[in-house]
DNA sequence: ATCCGAAATAGACATTTGTCTAAAAATCAG
DNA sequence: CTGATTTTTAGACAAATGTCTATTTCGGAT
């Protein structure tokens, strides 16, 4: 079990260092889960309770549109924070759903626990800006490759940086992450020069 | 001169209540500064000088693709801070060209005066999570837009919600905001129901 | 008021992407 | 292993959007 906690070390110094003290907290308010695949972590109408850091699986956040069909918002590549951020941090009703698509083991802390570590730790403030500001800036990319490349340019980059994704979460959700219709990623594919 | 601090503090009363010392804080270290259009303010290849407010006026934040071509990233509606903010941040080379369009009053802050600023005062941390929490926010919705409403969806909704930029900036600049060409977003508005 | 350059519009055509439908391929429960 | 379900591919056609070029409109400087 000790191999979740390094995981999320790990993640954590590529940002900032956590002093020992830190870590400690971390390990008594962040809670081991397996879960299995296709399970529905968090839904739409109610208040997200958990922040989640994906030690290993695949994860999709997905909101339904007006006609009900599913839209991916995010997926994730390998280990990293997964959670309806804004509106696990304000309390406040979430329009999305969380997914586990593989088999996920997740260290999970609830609202108040994070509450709990600000108070005790000492470095939770200066760690969220930064994590917002790096989340902002590949926001911002996410829209600018959304609104200056092709359907081909934005899968073939996607392909390039998640490998990983593209073997294990089914078309369609990358489909609809990219913007497109799984016909037309399939027309995609065809034609690529992508070896995947 | 005062009109200048009285809207920033208005801006970040919504976000958070202010105390008056640090409102005092804010009024030595923010500069007021009036901007003739069409200037650029902050170039690619140096690194961001200043956290600006903008009082009054529209601005634009653009940088160049692999053709040598403008593509907007940002516009402004209305007072609220503008600035190359990741790289202001991180004192790294900035890729963001700042353009005031029209004439701008702004208050400006230099990169040591923002962190004066956090040494003094008690509200500065609280405040970058939240503004940076709701930036985050709204560039995933522009990223979803982006992905999953068509062109003129884009523009009806740009133009409902941003009037004012609609009157006071080139349609060029709107048409590269919206990931679309100029020619396309006069065919747009030709047909449109938008009444501007 | 006039001229000039930039901005906006627009026609004709090409390319990209979506829709609808169906078939093939992969996955999964029993 | 087998049948059922889901996922992926694909043909035919329609709609959305880009490209290239020209013309018109507009705003600022003289």
């Amino acid at each position: 079990m000790d191999y979740y906690y390094e995981k999320l070390f790990d993640y954590v110094a590529e940002i900032l260092a956590l002093p020992e003290q830190d870590k400690a907290i971390c390990r008594r308010l962040f809670i081991p889960e397996f879960v299995p695949g296709n399970t529905l972590l968090e839904e739409a109408g109610k208040v997200p309770r958990y922040h989640n850091f994906i030690v290993s699986g695949y994860m999709r956040n997905f909101h339904l549109d007006a006609d009900g069909n599913e839209i991916t918002n995010d997926l994730n590549n390998g280990s990293r924070f997964f959670t309806s951020y804004f509106h696990f941090m304000n309390r406040t009703v979430s329009d999305e759903y969380l997914h586990c698509i593989t088999d996920c083991h997740l260290l999970r802390i609830s609202r108040d626990d994070v509450e709990a570590g600000a108070r005790e730790g000492s470095t939770q403030e200066a760690y969220t800006i930064k994590i917002l500001n790096n989340q902002l800036a590949l926001n911002k990319q996410r829209a600018l490759d959304m609104a200056n490349l092709t359907a081909e340019e934005r899968y073939e980059k996607f392909a390039r940086q998640n490998p990983g994704i593209l073997m294990n979460v089914p078309l369609q959700y990358i489909a609809s992450y990219l913007g497109i219709t799984p016909r037309h990623l399939s027309r995609i594919r065809k034609s690529g020069s992508s070896s995947f």
